[in-house]
DNA sequence: CCGTCCCGCCAGTAT
DNA sequence: ATACTGGCGGGACGG
């Protein structure tokens, strides 16, 4: 940890280190402890197979960058090199790069070399994924064969292919397109003529396919029959059934990894099977205009984009990122130099004097979402806030970036919180840029390179929309600065802010019922809910009909080679479940410490916890006053409890409001965003934000896991003071408004709304210096509002009898 | 026994 | 031709 201040190299090696160290040590105890005989053989203990895994591989590749590296740094892989350090076979770097790839979070260079982007990409790929996965229909598709399965019980007769012809014949276009990212920089260059069946398409896929089943767990076999069903039309034999499922345990492997999902079983009558539930951040709802995205022939070979609707979505996405409007390149020396150029022109543009960073500096913050708003409104409102807030008309250079950004970062900040809580290691760059950000000094005069994290990160698209538009005001006279909570119905009452409006503090009395603003979200959820489980699985009948002979010669020959390997000494195999047995030993506060191969138990506590706290602050009182009390006292949800106990951070809260009631706008005071304040919002936050990024790496599981909530619930807190190193985090919350104080350190709320409010406070003040990085007001899911204790776990509701178990 | 999934062959591509 | 990619599936490991 001390050796974070170093430069990110070192301390990704060293990282890395204590990763296998701390695994290896580990196990090493544990023989101790239970080895009887065999006193030195576990010493050079080979490898065992689950040291060996992808999952682990994987665990020790994203080690060694930073899920949000600073745009001002780029970061490239070399393949040789990670293959080298990691001591791994080139082959199965290449399992994870493709998949990483699949999301955006990497993207291919050149030969052996790729371009690290980290999580920045996520949201808009996630959200692209969605819509594609829409598109294709693929909730159509899963319920089919679920239906088709259950008919087969009883009639495994074959007619099942004019029904998987018609709906997957249906969309051709999902035949193997590879979804793009109209921001992704270099993406293109992934895109050779090379066969795009791959595991970059199968992963898109897989991932789509969360996104839209609705509790959201797919099993591995409908994940597999919709793949197979999608490429070929139909002709399932039971050895590429096997195969797709093999490729799908690689996926998931890295999915896990990057703690998008997690394993889960689904049991139902046929007994449980293998599945996935999605622990990634949630995507919010796609709006007509809002999503861009692109999907390219697979077989593509050209330089000249091939997308297949050139409509509106196009149009915006190259009227958004019009440096970025490139489609489709093939890997070729030239266009790769085009492509800097471009690059260097916007870093030019985002090094101008006034950049979105400026303007958080100089406090004058505010975050407008304008959910539910098109995206030319939100535009032509942001405008005229800026205008209001006499900003440099220079800014207008960066509107271009900064605009868009807002709703882009909203979508993001889940997935930045969640990271953060997980105490992922942050560069040093990183870290100081931030702490840069909120100190007076740097302000003055930004330097190129901090900029960018402001910006670039939010160069990329799609608004988002919530039935809440949190904003936050300057109020240059008093110097304070004021976040407010709007029901959509009011957000154009405010966004059109005039210097003699004067925002006041509400009482609670005056709020909005917010169920019936999200009654269309709600029903959506009610209706979806519980049709998304499988039903049952037996697909080797059918398939095994169908088989054909397509024996390879050279597998003889492998059995051979294969059979001449020394199988493992019985050694290793003890040594797992001594292994399994420390783990749990080990206890939560360690978690950070440990290796990231085995959670799921963990996880399991997590939510079982989870689920008493939702309790819990289900009963929480709900006028304010007794709530603030009680934050301070009690209610403190897990998820902060961990983080206290693993980060020594104060804890967030956040503090529920009546259920039926939403506050219709209430204002936060943010005294410490004033101009003179910097000075002291970077000092303290530097040693907070220092040390919380440094954070040791933690387990994949030890995250924090968005709670669902039932409801929604805000708070009105008029005054409120918002210090640096509070933090408040309101779990579930949304609409919770992100309050911080130093008196009211709690948390508690149990909204559920859509409303990334949370994520964008979240955002700004991290950036302003107001809040550590590694801390946040967790975002809340957006359509989790199935009842408390369901979530996706209860899936009974939909096929009666299934029933999701964590862990593996 | 069976769910996982490591391993590495080897075909297809890029250089 | 050589090196890089990555589809693929046998069969070993772990529970």
């Amino acid at each position: 940890m001390l050796i974070s201040a170093a430069s990110p190299e070192i301390r990704s090696r060293e990282q890395r280190r204590q990763l296998s160290d701390s695994s290896s040590e580990v196990l090493q105890t544990k023989h101790c402890l239970q080895e009887h005989l065999l006193g030195d053989e576990y010493e050079k203990s080979q490898p065992s197979r689950k040291e060996k895994s992808l999952g682990l591989l994987c665990h020790k590749f994203l080690a060694r960058y930073p899920d949000y590296p600073s745009p001002s740094q780029k970061s490239y892989i070399c393949l040789d090199e990670v293959t080298e350090e990691l001591h791994v076979e080139r082959r199965r770097i290449y399992d994870i790069v493709n998949v990483l790839e699949s999301l955006h979070m990497v993207s291919r260079l050149a030969r052996n070399r790729y371009v690290w982007h980290g999580r920045h990409n996520l949201p808009q790929t996630l959200q692209a994924l969605k819509k594609v996965g829409e598109d294709n229909k693929y909730i159509q598709q899963i319920q089919m064969i679920k239906k088709r399965e259950y008919e087969h019980e009883f009639d495994p007769d074959g007619e099942r292919n004019e029904e998987m012809a018609s709906s997957s014949g249906s969309s051709e276009q999902s035949e193997m397109s590879f979804v793009e990212l109209p921001g992704v920089e270099f993406r293109a260059a992934s895109v050779n003529g090379r066969k795009y069946k791959s595991l970059r398409v199968m992963s898109q896929k897989f991932v789509m396919l969360f996104l839209v089943s609705t509790p959201q767990i797919v099993s591995l076999e409908i994940a597999a029959k919709i793949l197979i069903g999608e490429d070929q039309l139909e002709d399932l034999d039971k050895s590429k059934f096997k195969t797709k499922i093999r490729r799908l345990y690689d996926i998931a492997n890295v999915l896990s990894s990057l703690k998008l999902i997690k394993k889960v079983h689904v049991t139902e009558e046929r007994g449980r099977k293998p599945a996935f539930k999605w622990t990634g951040p949630e995507v919010l709802p796609n709006t007509q205009g809002r999503c861009m995205y692109t999907k390219l022939e697979a077989t593509s070979t050209t330089s000249s984009p091939i997308s297949e609707s050139i409509t509106s979505k196009e149009q915006c996405s190259k009227a958004l990122f019009p440096s970025k409007g490139k489609q489709n390149f093939t890997r070729h020396s030239s266009l790769i130099k085009l492509v800097k150029s471009i690059e260097n022109d916007r870093r030019k543009i985002q090094s101008a004097p006034t950049t979105p960073v400026k303007i958080s500096a100089s406090m004058y913050l505010f975050i407008i979402f304008l959910l539910g708003t098109s995206f030319p409104l939100f535009l032509s409102q942001m405008r005229s806030c800026i205008r209001y807030l006499s900003l440099p008309s220079s800014h207008r250079t960066c509107t271009y970036q900064s605009l868009p950004v807002f709703p882009n970062t909203i979508a993001q900040i889940p997935a930045i919180t969640k990271h953060q809580l997980e105490g992922q290691a942050k560069t040093a760059d990183e870290m100081q840029m931030k702490c840069a950000l909120s100190s007076p000094e740097a302000v003055p005069t930004p330097e190129p390179s901090q900029q960018p994290a402001l910006s670039q990160p939010l160069g990329v698209c799609p608004a988002s929309h919530s039935s809440v538009s949190p904003v936050i005001l300057p109020h240059p006279q008093s110097g304070v600065s004021y976040a407010i909570y709007l029901h959509p119905s009011q957000a154009h009452t405010v966004t059109t802010y005039s210097p003699g409006f004067m925002l006041q503090p509400l009482p609670c009395a005056n709020v909005t019922g917010i169920k019936s603003n999200n009654s269309k979200v709600l029903n959506k959820i009610t209706t979806e809910e519980g049709n998304t489980q499988r039903g049952l699985d037996e697909p080797p009948k059918s398939l095994a009909a169908e088989e054909r002979p397509e024996t390879k010669s050279e597998t003889s020959q492998r059995c051979l080679k294969r059979s001449q390997a020394l199988p493992e000494t019985n050694l290793i195999k003890r040594r797992k479940s001594d292994e399994e047995s420390l783990d749990t030993s080990l206890g939560e506060p360690t978690k950070n410490e440990k290796p990231p191969s085995n959670s799921s138990q963990t996880n399991h506590e997590m939510d079982n916890v989870q689920e008493e706290r939702q309790n819990e602050t289900k009963t929480v009182d709900q006028n304010m006053a007794s709530c603030c009390e009680q934050c301070t006292k009690e209610n403190i949800p897990e998820d902060e409890d961990k983080i206290k106990t693993k980060q020594d951070l104060p804890v967030a809260f956040a503090i529920p409001a009546p259920e039926t009631f939403f506050p219709s706008g209430y204002l936060i005071p943010l005294t410490h965003c004033t101009h003179g304040n910097k000075a002291e919002c970077s000092t303290k936050e530097k040693a907070g934000v220092c040390s919380l990024q440094h954070t040791a790496y933690s387990s994949p599981i030890t995250g924090v896991i968005p709670m669902p909530a039932s409801e929604l619930k805000t708070v009105n807190i008029p005054a409120f003071h918002i210090t640096p190193l509070n933090i408040m985090l309101s779990p579930n919350s949304i609409a919770a408004a992100p309050v911080l104080s130093n008196s009211c350190l709690n948390s508690s709320s149990t909204s559920s709304a859509p409303n990334p409010s949370s994520s964008a406070l979240n955002f700004m003040l991290q950036h302003i210096g107001l809040i550590p990085a590694g801390v946040q007001i967790p975002a809340n899911p957006v359509l989790q509002h199935v009842p408390i204790s369901s979530q996706s776990e209860n899936i009974s509701h939909s096929s009666g009898s299934t029933n999701v178990q964590e862990g593996k």
